[in-house]
DNA sequence: GCTTGACTTGGACACTGTCCATTGTACGAT
DNA sequence: ATCGTACAATGGACAGTGTCCAAGTCAAGC
């Protein structure tokens, strides 16, 4: 049983199929997958499951902090299951890879306070951009 | 006459009446547009110029680095004006409103060697979130 | 096992962006 | 000044992503 599911449940979610299947695509490949991708894998398992409801719980799995939203491009939304450890991620411009990356330092910490305008700062969203190894070979 | 309209031109382009519009547009408010409010816009002096070119022409600034796209939400991409100064954004979650930042160091020098994975990495982008003074006093 | 309110469904809808065939026009050549 | 042509604009259809809603269904507590 995965992690994802146990932390839900002691939040007081109703455990429905329908979100079980979904947070077990989420823990089961650690890639990028769009709400779209998540819907098909999760109807291969769960044939009669509703786009919208797929929507749904994701939305909330974000809400709750379980599930981070990636936009690397301006196509569909990601979903990142990897949400408790700070990350960023660097996208081949080309193929549309994405890999999870460390940066050196914190980035939040990079924004001078004279440069915050009276906001409070609570998250940073960092991509890099360039070309995999492949793409750049040419391939 | 403005400076992106005087580079463009150097360039080759060819000066059309709704390209000037455009690069006006985006030229006299220093804000972050989305593609249909500078069409809003360059349709206030140009009634019947159509989506299309708006995208098309958006498209070429950005092909030739006049113009940067920011996608801050999952909504629509936004235009920066503000080509030739890297800079990073700095939103509000809650009304959008969207300012630029500088950090105090380079994000680029940020990511080590080790956590480049081959790639070669040419672009980053930066988003920092919170909220604005007004948004969060409650306003 | 009931009851109830939360959850799911599925289809319609909205928004953003792209495509393409047709029409129009800027600009160099004459 | 005029012409020819390649480049640009048009506008309407289309595709992808995401949201909404009314009706039906079901998990969980009693």
């Amino acid at each position: 049983m995965s992690d994802l599911l146990e932390r839900l449940r002691e939040r007081g979610w109703r455990m429905t199929a329908q979100r079980r299947v979904v947070a077990e695509v989420l823990d089961g490949e650690h890639v990028h997958l769009t709400a779209d991708e998540v819907h098909a894998r999760a109807a291969g398992r769960l044939p009669e499951i509703s786009r919208a409801t797929v929507y749904n719980t994701l939305g909330e799995m974000v809400s709750l902090g379980e599930v981070v939203e990636v936009t690397t491009d301006r196509r569909a939304k990601r979903y990142d299951p990897n949400a408790h450890r700070p990350h960023q991620h660097l996208v081949c411009a080309r193929c549309g890879t994405i890999r999870d990356v460390h940066t050196s330092g914190d980035p939040l910490s990079q924004l001078p306070a004279d440069e915050r305008f009276g906001f409070t700062v609570s998250d940073v969203e960092v991509t890099y951009r360039g070309l995999c190894p492949d793409c750049a070979a040419g391939a």
